[in-house]
DNA sequence: TATGAATGAGTATTCATTCAT
DNA sequence: CATGAATGAATACTCATTCAT
């Protein structure tokens, strides 16, 4: 029986691309994020096709690990505001635990090496928010609407890491705010 | 002189770099950019020193148009929210007229060859908007509160910007929706 | 390993090296370098990071090889001029016998780019010749006499050489008229 | 009458010259050369054709600034070895008065861009010196011999001068050193 | 399966020279 | 005659990918 491709060396693969993705950018070399997973060159290309799928495959990895961490906690229970605040309160916490991660993935929402369906699969592991993001903008679509919200919460959320990254002693006043402009913007109180 | 360096050539390699970087990213090859403008390979650095300064130039070029366009009118006699609506379907109209440069801009906006000394000229450029961000977040200095508005005001305006473009019909819509999110959000009403 | 790196091709890229350093000088470029040896351009950064490194390699080599020249017969029994007389007459035959790499050193001992610490490491491969050069000099220490005297005697070689080399049917007069002048000037008889 | 061209400029560009063959060797860029002379790149090409013919301008401009120094003292009443002292001590007291001359000189001495008629132009300014260098070489002809110590008593100059000039406070020792050895050399003692 | 040497197209930048002004 | 903008071939070096070992 042949020896599957490791998981362990895959998984390395993708930690050091996702550090120096958010190092360097989507143009850190091959070479490099070998090197610092510990495998050869070409061991590389014998997990990801191409560099281009290295870097969806990364995008996934990521988008699961972050969502893997906003459905730690059962919600069940609480208010819907509870239940956003909550969930708004891990992303920005995770991002601040993992830094590189967040880092990294925010280099990879504006490349255009990530495939529009790369981004579909990664947006179907998260679980449903139009009940959250509600319906509140006039002349669109239900499903217009909710895309738009969405994207209004990732870009916020990712903004509001940012700076609470930027400022440790702030962190927690920023990801106050950030959920309060969200809130108020989504027309919820 | 012999014949001074043409206004025409160097505005012609800004709007090959604008599209070129629209559509490829910063990685855009500078020869690809100086054919664009007509011009021989060589040319272009007789106008930008180097790559990076030609990248910088284009953010500064970029922004300043679109400020011109921002302050087109003059909106002394109108009501703070009005102003602040012009102002949002002013930046909204650029950017759908201009669909290449706002896509330029945006790629240059999380390039990190663009230096923070760039950005802060850039930023220097536009009006004072302070009085529409208002000073909502509890926790955070005058300061901190008003550049994260106006950040999170930017990142709005984009993400508006783009659903708005890929949706032509439904343009009006998304315009008046970012603005309504962002009003809310900034706790005006 | 998948294949080491080969010595074949590094030997190779030193011999296109000196051949062509010694036809063009310090500006062959690296791409008739690397098409001469018969590999790819890119092979020649495998092997040496930059091309100053490549310089600095082809000094060290060719020292080495003329180091192993003059080192080549055991003279501890003869006089110490025959043992000078033996040590240049290696030396400018071998000269003789490898005009491109004798020309290829004349370029090097010249250039900018072989390093200080290269032509001290070359330096210290060759054996101690302050007794054959003595300390002739008033007012110099011994060492800077010894310097001094190292100096002319590389010099007075390869002038010695280039005219031996221009015109064959005499090289064993200049030969021995370098070797006469030496030895006057360092007034041994 | 046209206005011919200025000597000014060209003794200014070939004083440029010098000053950046000597710190950047013979791959000084012209633009830099021009602008050094204080004109325009175009117009270096006006006074020399290419920057080859420059080069080999320079070469002769630069022997025969040598030549006059060397010939400036009027020495026919003195003996031999006087004379050859004198003129030795007046080249070495040249190179340390112009101390970028003399680097350029030895620059262009090792140039293949100076041609060999360029050689026999200069060569042919400076005096007869064959009565100082006789004709000491046995199996060489005279004409030969003569080259030959012409050429040693050349490089026997810059090497000694090299060393006058990297070490001033000893530079008077090195200039007897470099004669003692010549004369000894020469057999005339 | 893992390795890493080999590849060569691609990149930013330089520079001698020309020629329109 | 002087200027300096324009040129484009040339240069050192990089890097994703292949394939012999």
């Amino acid at each position: 029986m042949a020896r599957p491709l490791s998981e362990d060396k895959q998984f390395a693969l993708l930690a050091a691309a996702a550090e120096l993705v958010a190092l360097q950018g989507v143009g850190a070399p091959t070479s490099q994020i070998a090197r610092q997973a510990g495998v050869a060159e070409g061991t590389l290309f014998r997990y990801f096709a191409t560099k281009d799928d290295l870097l969806n495959q990364l995008y996934l990895h990521l988008k699961s690990e972050l969502c893997t961490a906003l459905t730690a906690e059962n919600l069940a229970a609480y208010s819907l505001k509870e239940r956003a605040h909550a969930v708004w309160n891990l992303y920005i916490d995770w991002g601040l635990a993992h830094p590189l991660a967040a880092k990294a993935l925010s280099q990879l929402h504006v490349s255009d090496k990530v495939l529009p369906e790369t981004r579909a699969k990664a947006h179907a592991m998260f679980p449903d928010v139009s009940e959250i993001v509600g319906n509140v903008f006039a002349g669109l679509s239900q499903q217009q609407s909710t895309a738009f919200s969405e994207m209004l919460l990732g870009t916020l959320a990712e903004t509001t890491l940012s700076f609470a990254a930027s400022n440790p002693a702030q962190s927690q006043s920023y990801k106050a705010a950030g959920f309060a402009f969200l809130w108020r913007g989504l027309a919820h109180d």
